[in-house]
DNA sequence: CTGAAAGCGCTAACAT
DNA sequence: ATGTTAGCGCTTTCAG
């Protein structure tokens, strides 16, 4: 059926000199002549060898893959972070391993197991919970392997992470709309067992507070990051009569969600001007196209990358580092009052 | 800073047995006792161990790992696929490498290498070009790696594939417009290197002749699969003065953009109607709500996934076979004439 | 500049 | 039911 693969011992079968010559040809070894490496080379390429990762992998003790986790790939966000990983670390000679947790414990220890056992030269991941999973991170850790973390930080793990102000752009976000005359602003806040969401919430009582408006209770929502969500609660806003003049959800889909429904009575922005957050692509061909808060994917993912080459290179004497990114309010049609 | 990794060794020394017991008991071997089971796996947990997979895959020849290959995550198509692929082979134990081939030769020969390097079990992948990189996937074939192919199949290569059948897509579509009453029903043929898009074009002209409707060549518009090209498309059909009543999107992203645009001069559908293809998320909430057709990734990702189980479970005579799935015309605002 | 030799951690005949 | 032995394909001292 198909020859059994060619190893470096065929190829130095093939020369006459040794498997040892052949792995430092292969490997650019400096102390091999320049004539040698031709030969061996040629030979390899004429042989169709296929050097065997693993192998090198298990002598060498470093497999050249780092593991990625990320909540889900469908999100936009999460796609152009591993697009920016990629990016950075090919140049480097590393693959990388992809695992989703689903924002879900059990997937996410599984995801880890998956790493492990892939021996990974390290970790690119963004937290799902801030509670539960510390021990997974702890572990990493104890191993030595180096961990990076993205989007989702887990502060008291001391680590690299890149991460966007989120306060701020919880801030930037309700500060915009109180400039457009907005007094009774809603705030659809996230799972707060998310840090992100804990921190886009904080931002968005800042700005109401600096504004001098007095905080309600009833103002905030409790509403996860999805259109179905969105819509709950936009009904339910609308069935309690209690109606706001502008809504910031802490996500994109939540404030399509709340969109679709309050289009039907209101108008938006002016009767209620609306606001995201994530600038998922659909943001700006909705109707009306909306405002949200670009969180620059692709930077975080090459700030990551660059993080852990940087932690591989120096290995002994890293310290860690937090990298913010400021996030970029994009401002559209959803929240552009006339008056 | 950390105690090197322990071994199967360090568990056999513990318990004065022989790593081979130590081996099998942790593979659950038929011929161990069950109190050497319990003993070992005790053990094992205690003193932290963690397998080496990379030790065990150069050793049994099988990484359990499998490499996928797809255009771009960021197509919600392949971001379910994968989903799909990566819940059915979860079961097994087999974790995936992902690689992007950004529609490149480039990308995805350096995504072949870092497969094969990697030394994964087998490769389930979406083709970029029909041409070019024939000899890519004929070595996967030569060198008796399982592959198989989605989406995008290549015919010729007589391998295991899941796809579409995306004549009876652009058939139905079409089809769908004529009974609305549309009688100029233009096309925006994706990239005809492309074997999807070459067959939503033939389903779409095979349509208009069981219907009738005689075929102008200046109805098909060259548009490749985004937005901005589709905006593109669609001013060039202002400017020609050539209105059609219909258009016929080979992609969601293109017919978005045409619809932008024409939004302003006439009113859609009534004006002019529109499909796209794919069911991209944002088609549903589009305004208005877009007629697409669903291709059914997260089934398109199982199946393959079953054909890759399939495949390794009956090595020797597995033939290969084509699953072609049904596409599903979903109608929406975009396409329903009112008259 | 090249060779010899010793494994990395695990599995799998072949024993017993 | 367990032990012995021999590697998987590669890298990497240590010698020359």
């Amino acid at each position: 059926m198909k020859k059994s693969k060619t190893t470096i011992h065929d190829i130095a079968g093939a020369l006459s000199v040794t498997s040892s010559t052949v792995s430092r040809a292969l490997n650019n070894h400096p102390a091999i002549s320049d004539d040698t490496k031709r030969l061996v080379v040629d030979m390899a390429r004429r042989m169709n060898y296929k050097p065997n990762r693993l192998a090198a992998a298990l002598r060498s003790g470093k497999s050249m893959n780092i593991g990625v986790m990320v909540p889900m790939i469908e999100r936009s966000i999460f796609a152009s972070i591993i697009r920016g990983i990629e990016d950075e670390v090919a140049k480097s000679g590393y693959g990388i391993i992809m695992c989703q947790t689903y924002d879900d414990l059990a997937h996410e220890k599984r995801a880890f197991d998956t790493l492990f056992r892939s021996q990974v030269d390290g970790i690119i991941a963004s937290a799902t919970r801030s509670s539960g999973n510390m021990e997974l991170y702890q572990k990493v850790i104890e191993d030595d392997i180096p961990l990076i973390l993205f989007d989702r930080s887990i502060d008291e793990l001391g680590v690299s992470a890149v991460v966007i102000d989120d306060f701020k752009g919880g801030y930037d976000a309700t500060r915009h709309l109180i400039e457009q005359g907005c007094q009774k602003i809603f705030h659809f806040a996230g799972d707060q067992d998310i840090k992100v969401y804990q921190e886009r919430l904080r931002g968005y009582q800042a700005a109401l507070q600096d504004a001098g408006i007095t905080f309600d209770k009833s103002w905030v929502i409790n509403c996860p990051s999805n259109i179905e969500k969105g819509r709950q609660a936009a009904e339910y806003i609308m069935r309690s009569g209690n109606i706001p003049d502008a809504i910031f959800s802490s996500s994109d889909f939540a404030a399509l969600g709340a969109m679709q429904i309050l289009k039907g009575k209101f108008s938006i922005p002016d009767d209620i001007a609306i606001v995201g957050f994530a600038n998922e692509p659909f943001t700006s061909f909705v109707e009306p196209a909306m405002t949200t808060v670009n969180q620059h994917g692709r930077d975080m993912g090459r700030l990551a990358a660059r993080a852990f080459l940087d932690c591989i290179a120096n290995r002994k004497d890293y310290v860690s580092r937090q990298i913010v990114l400021q996030p970029e309010l994009i401002v559209r049609a959803s929240s552009k009052k006339l008056k």
